[in-house]
DNA sequence: TCATAAACAGACAAGTCTGTCTATTTATTC
DNA sequence: GAATAAATAGACAGACTTGTCTGTTTATGA
């Protein structure tokens, strides 16, 4: 928190995660994260550059988070019980704002291939995250689709209610 | 495709579905569907506005296509393949754009209560169109959730693999 | 044909945006 | 302590944004 570069990243976080990519201008950024101008553009040549920095950043934290909060589970069943009580454990934590990679997903224009290459290898990356604890199954797949709309449901309504419905038909099937 | 007013809805879709909502300005819109700016400001009041008839109009178009696709299927099995089917359909003709209304979900600043209630009342929608089908049931519910990932994962890996997968984790399961 | 309505073109205000630049101050290192 | 590096503030260019406004032209209907 101290040096510019982690200052810029940090506050990034928040407003690209609260306002969304295109709604956050750099100056708001850089007031906010107390930094000068001409040393944000020291750190990152670009706003878009930032924003693979920031997906990045988000990544590591994001994966962190979820393996923390599922490392200790042992038993299949249990493993995807938790692997939703963290969707609710993060809707609590960041207010229900869904999922950084897929909101600015939305925003992205056809030139902006860079950063739709990080966003597709953070959910490559979550769907093998299934696939290495659930051994590469139908059942994997299923619980990252599951997963991803549990997500997505809880933004648009501001609500758990998918998230537990998900559980209830995990349940039922297994 | 001759009045003013149809004009502009029919190049907003376009333009809102192509680039997204931020990055459309109205002054695109506008050139492109060859209307007067006095002009745009008679039938809508603001951009926000304009959004707001943009998806209700959406609202009916997406979903009198979704019906004339699966009104002739009667047995559960077929119309659950069918309604997958729709996705693809809609990806080839719309090259893999995903769901309008949750590419603007993802935009929207908390202010914007009135288009968020659009959104949510167009998913309200489709979980209904899916309870009627297929009974108010634990396999309705489940079948909107695939749905839903099934179209946010054809957009981001431009692809329908995913729309694929689904169908056969349902007939595994059904 | 004439009045009314609906469209047009486009300038303008007031604000936003990203990115560049100059010039100054604060830290760090030899 | 002096030289170098890294930070600061903030003006500025140029392009964009939404929304308002004036004035002109085209359609419509009696």
């Amino acid at each position: 928190m101290d040096n510019p570069r982690a200052r810029i990243l940090n506050t990034a976080s928040l407003l690209f995660h609260q306002q969304g990519y295109n709604s956050t201008g750099i100056n708001q950024i850089i007031d906010e994260a107390k930094v000068a101008k001409a040393s944000f553009y020291q750190y990152f040549r670009s706003k878009d550059e930032l924003c693979i920095a920031f997906l990045r950043f988000r990544h590591e934290y994001w994966f962190a988070e979820l393996q923390a909060y599922t490392q200790h589970i042992t038993g299949r069943e249990g493993f995807i019980e938790r692997v939703f009580d963290f969707i609710i454990h993060m809707n609590k934590k960041e207010n229900y704002r869904g999922c950084s990679f897929l909101n600015i997903l939305s925003e992205l224009s056809k030139d902006q291939e860079a950063i739709l290459a990080v966003i597709q290898s953070h959910k490559n990356d979550l769907r093998n995250f299934f696939e290495n604890r659930l051994e590469k199954s139908l059942l994997a797949t299923h619980i990252y689709l599951l997963f991803e709309s549990a997500i997505i449901e809880s933004q648009l309504f501001k609500s758990n209610e998918l998230v537990y419905k998900s559980k209830e038909i995990i349940n039922y099937i297994i």
